[in-house]
Order: structure tokens, then sequence, then C-alpha cells
DNA sequence: GGCCGGATTGTGAACGCAAACATGCTTGCC
DNA sequence: GGCAAGCATGTTTGCGTTCACAATCCGGCC
């Protein structure tokens, strides 16, 4: 910087306001600092500056699984939102919450890095503890965390999904809905299973007993197989796309038609979804406002320097395709 | 940390010698000044540390469409591999490459936050512009990128992988095999096809015209309504899994049995291909690999300080399942 | 004509850390 | 017993930036 400030025979402290875009500085003066700037090849070092000012505009992104494509869709539209409101966001992947000592390295280095503020991907129990490793100062926003974290907080409405897959289920006249659940530790699971109960109940159906998957096809599979040697079982709501997949084919295998048989409604709205064989109905989640959502929590934090707990729900949208029988409209 | 220093009642650099590791401090003022850390929830400036050394240890990522598979699984990929070698990873998402302003200001940021060294995800044309961007003292290795660029890089054998695949489907008895290539700004595209060219040739098939799609499966739906209505194409080498999807959903709407009428390949093995209906016999790329090999390049640089062009090749596998006819195995 | 205020620039210090050098102390060896 | 060699620790300096303050210059006003 001073090599610049002597090129142009002003002072560091001028090259400084020229970068900052002070307002007291002459016309002239800039342009011959932003001439010296782009003949040296100059570009300041952001970690002095860091240093003097203490504060940064970077906020940091701690998540989990991001080949899933939940995860990595949340991560991309934060990234997005981040890009127009001008902020830099740098992600740190961690293996997996339960694996402490990795998670713990993640956030100490995003918070010595010195990230403005932080944003979890939370979907699972285990966060909870890695959140607690963040001093007082920095404030987080977690994405699809829980209320008792007392933490700004944005999520998807998966009660409301879950309650408006299995309505529309119910619609279609199946007496009840099997449900094919996701992993317990996840918060989104349990939220889609009361919805799915609390649909139940308002129509007086009786709750099946409940199958656990993964979030994969495979696990999917597996839960489908034994689903579809029981003759009651129209009508399954699972856990997301991917294992209604692995349900399908379980299905086929048995000779069980899709909708025929057998009606079936996925979650996420994967974008490969409507190809499936046959198209498959879904509940699909606004990952976009979720980033919006996000950063406008993180920002008003910032901004106010006081730590919120306010949180924001997104709501998730039914995509009617082929899995389901008698695709009757639901009213409204 | 001078705070910490008066609590243990030694000077400041001890603890820093304490902090870095340093050989020549005594047990019992090492266990001092841990425990005056411990106390204090003292944890040290980075930026402070980055601007003192000059080094850091972080490397940078930068990204495009961390939403499609491949990308996703490679930063994974790279981040396990950072993770083991206790180097911390800061991923940078582009919206896309052409839009230069953008990946300009993400590589901007990583060089000004000090990474030590960068990782382009560099699968497109584009990604050679945005990497002419980052001064010559920082070491970069490109995942996916082109050898013209000079740079040390790893790529998956994207040749050998068209190559296998039509072979396979030769080997099934098919005369010729179609190709459904992807975008032609990817590199993968282009060895992909060049693969499936050079086996053709050395079967003296004859190289049917050839459609392009995107990486989705609703452009693999596209072509495939069209290929669904040539009655002599009977084999098909999809640019990946979700564009495999795409085409087989069109056969199927067409009437065409898979693979009794028609046979199909895919690209990629993600993870619910197995699962799809029929199963789907795919190309795998490891992409563990991938990132263990991109760091040992980064490493490589990192230690000699030479920045070298030496590349390293991923060999991907083909997963036999059920889309092609007559699933004789070709002689290994 | 002198004084006030705003615009423009410069000066010194501080941010938190590590590196280089300096110091006192212990150990081992002839 | 004395000297060299190492160990353990302290002191000083500088990394590149911003901030608080000071300084200069200019025009306008009483």
């Amino acid at each position: 910087m001073s090599d610049v400030a002597a090129r142009a025979g002003v002072s560091h402290q001028t090259v400084s306001r020229v970068l900052n875009g002070h307002p007291h500085v002459s016309a002239t003066t800039r342009t011959r600092v932003l001439a010296a700037i782009a003949e040296l090849g100059y570009r300041r070092n952001l970690s002095a500056r860091v240093l003097a000012t203490g504060r940064s505009n970077v906020v940091g992104v701690v998540a989990q699984n991001t080949t899933l494509y939940g995860p990595s869709s949340m991560v991309q539209a934060i990234g997005e939102a981040a890009l127009s409101a001008d902020l830099s966001l740098t992600v740190g992947h961690v293996a997996g919450y339960d694996a402490t000592a990795a998670s713990r390295r993640i956030v100490e280095r995003l918070v010595q890095q010195g990230a403005a503020g932080l944003v979890f991907i939370a979907p699972v129990d285990a966060a909870g503890e890695a959140m607690r490793l963040v001093p007082d100062g920095v404030p987080i926003v977690t994405v699809d965390g829980l209320p008792e974290w007392q933490c700004a907080n944005v999520s998807v409405d998966q009660y409301t999904g879950g309650l408006l897959a299995t309505r529309h289920l119910l619609a279609a006249g199946h007496r009840t809905v099997w449900h094919v659940a996701g992993p317990e530790q996840w918060h989104g699971s349990r939220a889609r299973e009361d919805g799915w109960r609390a649909a139940l109940a308002e129509a007086g159906a009786i709750a099946p007993p409940m199958a656990r998957a993964g979030w994969s096809a495979a696990s999917g599979y597996q839960c489908g197989r034994m689903l579809a040697r029981i003759p009651d079982c129209t009508a399954i709501f699972a856990a997301n796309d991917h294992v209604a997949l692995g349900i399908m084919r379980a299905l086929a295998e048995q000779g069980r038609r899709i909708p025929d048989d057998v009606s079936i409604i996925g979650f996420d709205d994967v974008p490969e979804a409507g190809y499936f064989h046959p198209a498959l109905t879904t509940i699909r989640q606004e990952f976009a406002d979720i980033g919006r959502q996000a950063l406008r929590l993180l920002l008003d934090q910032l901004a106010t320097g006081v730590k919120s707990a306010e949180s924001a729900l997104v709501e998730p949208v039914l995509i009617s395709r082929d899995t389901v029988k008698t695709p009757e409209r639901i009213p409204a």
C-alpha cells in the first residue's frame, strides 16, 4: 500500500480512503491513486483489514452433507443471496455433526477467520451441540433448526408439507396413508411425521405402523419390499423423492402397479422427479426463499447488534403428477 | 493473548510457542498456559496470524454449480481430503463462469483472504478465463481442466469412460450406438464423445448423428422423444444418469421396452441410479479419488514452491445393471 | 482584515500475532 | 573448575491496514 502511495505521490491513508470510497477525496487524487493501483497490480490484504477493523463481511456457512439434494440446494440458495447482498461466503463442510472434533474445528476456523456471522444448516439434533461452540458475539442463523435453541431460524414448514401430502392421498380416496419416515435425528422427519399424523387424525383415519428409512433410494427399497407385501397398504407418503423411488422399485418388483394398486407421494421435488416411472407426485420446497430469508435474518442481527430469535417459515407446495390414483384436486 | 500471558505469568511469546507446538517449552509452563487459555476462553486471531506469517493453511475452492451431483461430490471429496491433511477449506460459489464480474469477485476474495492455494472445479471453457485472474504466486490445481491451461490438473478419464460405455453396448450385440451428449462447453462432454467415436471406429461401426442435451432429465426427455421414433436406434449412451432417466421415460411413453427394444447406459452412477426402472447400467466416477489427488498436487506445489503442470487421471468403472440387453460380460 | 468552518491530506498509533534476536540458566565435558 | 552447548524464556520489531487526530488550504462572513 505504501508503494502505491509513493507512486501516486500521496500518503498511505489517502490510498486507504480511495479504496474504501471515503467522501473527502478529490477527483484528481482518486484517479491518480487508482492508476497507481492498476499499474502495480496491487490488491489489499484482507487479513490486515480484518485485523484493523475487527469486522468482516464474510458469512460462514456450516453444512453437513452437501451431496444430498436438500442441503446442497440450501447452500446454493444462501450463496446466491449473499452475492446480491455483497457479502462473501465461506462454506465449511462438516463430515457429520456427531464427529464433534471435526465440527469444532470447522466452527473454530470460521470464527477465527473473522466471520461476521454464521449460518448453520442444522437439520439434525447434533448440530445444536456444535452451535454452542460459537462465541457469544457472533450472530447465528440456523436453517432447519429447533425452536428450543433460541436462535434465529428459517425452516421449510415440514409439518404443513406432511399435512398436504397426507390430505392429498386421503382426498384421492384412500382410507389411510402409510408413512416411510426419514432418519429420526432429522427435525424435518419428525415434523413431516407430525403432519402426517395430524392429517390422519382430522380425517378420522387410523395411523398404520410407520417405517423408517434413511434418505437414500437404497433404504427406501428395503422398506418398500416390506410394504409391497401388505395388501392393505395402498397409499404411501415417502420421506423424500429418492426414498419414494426405492419404494416404487420394490412395489414394481412385487407386481404392484402405481398408481392403480398403490399411490405414492414424495418430498423435495428433485429436478428429475417428474421423470421417474411414473412421474412422482411430491411436495416442493422453495430453497431460494430459504436463502433469502436466512440472510435477511442475519443482516438484521448484524445491523442491530442484537441476537434475535426471530424465525421464518417457508411454505411447501404440492406438485401433482402421476403416482397418486384419481388425481382429483383437493379443495384449496 | 497478552491476557493469557499475564494470567499464566509468562510472556506472550511463550503463549505463542505453546499454541504453535514449539519444542522448547517446559511441561509445567505449557500446562499453565493451556489452563489460562481454557479459563479465559481465548481463541487466537487467525487474521493476525496470517498477517504476521504471510501464509495460511486455507485452500480455496472455486466451484460453479454445486447443485449438480458431479460438482457437489467433488467439493465434498476435496473437503474430506483437506480435513485429513489438516487444511481448511473455503468454498466460493460462482453462479456461472461466464458472469466474469462475479467470478472475479470470488477469486479476489479467496486470494485476498490469503488462501495458500486454489482448487478450481473447472469443467467448462469459461473457467479458463477466471483462472487467469489468480496472481502468479498462488498455486492452482484444476479439476476437470484442460491440458492447454498448463496447470496442475486432475480429471476423470472421461475418454475412457466413453470408450467403456460404447464398447459395452457393442459387445451386447448392437450394430452401433447413439449418443446424447452433454453441453459442449463442458470438457467432459467432449471427451466422452471422443471416446464414443473411438469405440465405434475400432468396431467399424458407423456413427449415427449425435443429439445434445443439458445435464437434466428434462433435456434428456426432449432428446428421447426424438430417438424413440427412430427404429434403428437400439442402443443409447447418455450424457449422464439423469439424462438417461429422461430418455428412458420418453422411450417408455413411445412403447419401446428397455432393454428388449433399446439398451441404454448412463454416466456418473448417482446413488439412485440402481433404483431407476429398470436399474441403470452406468459408468461410475470415483470422486473421493479426485479429492485426494487434487490435494496431493496442491500440497506438492506448496512444498516445493514450484508451479507444476503435473496431472492425474482417475479411472471410471463400468457398473452393469439392467438397461443393456443380454448382459454378457465384455472381456476384461 | 481576521476568523470560522468545511474540504482535503498527512501523521502516529493500534489491531494480534510470529520471527529474530537477546538473555539467563542448566547441563555436560575435558 | 571453567567453558561450550543447549534449553527455557523475554524483548523488540514488523506484517498491512484502519482509526483518531492534527494540519493545511480554501472560501465566506462579520
